[in-house]
DNA sequence: GCGATGTATATTGTATACAGAATACTTCAC
DNA sequence: GTGAAGTATTCTGTATACAATATACATCGC
């Protein structure tokens, strides 16, 4: 056995499969090979299973009694439905972390906003990605509720898995900068603590996600 | 062997501590024994670590690397959490339903709200559980967001283990009333398509799941 | 008695074996 | 050639074995 670069072969597998996922190499409705990926990542069977039935519980994979593992696919409306929820949720977070914004958080959130606005410009979309990441994880743990904060922690996994940049990037420049702007709008509102419009601009904040990115 | 009660093994096991659970025969913060279960239900390890890890991801069970499986613990302010996501969920479902229900289901829930103020009149609290059940169950299911319909399935199990009764039996059914109450007003609300009080009302109607009841 | 050290025991993580079910492949009748 | 029937192969579910780690227990020095 070489270094133990995971703490458990189990994880290694589960983050392999979720990485197959999103990178596409792993296709909506493709059935997963057990003994493939055992001999991928040179580790037996049972490691492997526990990944899978993990990864089932997870929304990545769809399991059926005595014939396997397929990859989950999301169809257009499933994705739609679910960003209803997510945007839904962040709305409550937003409104509840309204009273525990300090200037900090918000300066930091201006300056990512900022950042974004580079990004897209740059055409620099991995960056942004991982900034609006940020962006909103900076006031939902702010709310103050763990339970809510590790429910959209996996509600957004189950669906961040197809990357942009498929399409034109021309395009998809001019719809993130839209996007951004709602950033912007997003920051103001936490600025005049205003809940209720931000549980509005939240809650459609993400339908984007449906067709343009993630 | 004997007669496949259960599909698979690990169903059997994921049943068992689901239900030992919820009789609180497992208690929170409890180690749980993988040789004892394996020894109770006469299996073997392998389908009952499987269904420890589903357990898990269910967040019914924590898990330790290399110290195994504990009994989740839901302190107060976790189950107060808990109840606000599932109350803004609620609401959107309610608010998404308004258009799809007809006067068959509105119907069907002014005949269970009835018969839950006999069930709780009655000390009949088992049945009241079941009827509240369905009567949130109504419109979720015709919220026409099937994503909507899973997640609020999925947290709702998360905590559904204390059963009610443990109190003062009198207290309980005051409490219920009033909670009944909510639910009429909830089929007034929903019979005057007022998308905005359902959600508004909804938000905070399963605060109540904190100390009285499930 | 109390804490440190070493040893025994139990528990966990993983590999492997094997039976039964599902699937793929042949063969044959028509 | 097409479809049914039977056989071979693959895959899934479960049991078991074993090594590595963690826990419990006992011993010893102080």
């Amino acid at each position: 056995m070489q270094a133990p670069k995971y703490q458990s072969l189990k994880d290694h597998v589960y983050d392999y499969i979720a990485q197959r996922i999103q990178d596409q190499t792993l296709l909506p409705n493709q059935k997963i090979n057990e003994a493939e990926i055992c001999k991928k990542l040179e580790i037996s069977r049972t490691p492997t299973r526990e990944a899978l039935f993990q990864l089932t519980s997870d929304n990545l994979l769809d399991y059926l009694p005595r014939r396997g593992f397929t990859v989950k696919a999301f169809d257009p409306k499933k994705k739609l439905d679910l960003s209803l929820i997510i945007g839904t949720l962040e709305g409550l977070a937003a409104a509840l972390a309204v009273e525990h914004l300090g200037d900090k958080e918000l300066g930091a959130m201006k300056a990512l906003v900022d950042k974004m606005d580079n990004d897209i410009s740059n055409h620099n979309f991995t960056d942004y990605y991982k900034d609006q990441v940020v962006f909103h994880k900076m006031y939902i743990d702010k709310s103050n509720n763990d339970v809510l904060i590790e429910t959209l922690n996996s509600l957004k996994n189950s669906f961040i898995r197809q990357s942009y940049g498929s399409e034109d990037p021309d395009r998809l420049m001019r719809v993130l900068h839209i996007v951004n702007g709602e950033h912007r709008k997003i920051l103001d509102l936490f600025h005049a603590k205003d809940k209720q419009g931000l549980e509005e601009t939240l809650k459609y904040h993400w339908r984007i996600i449906d067709n343009e990115m993630l």
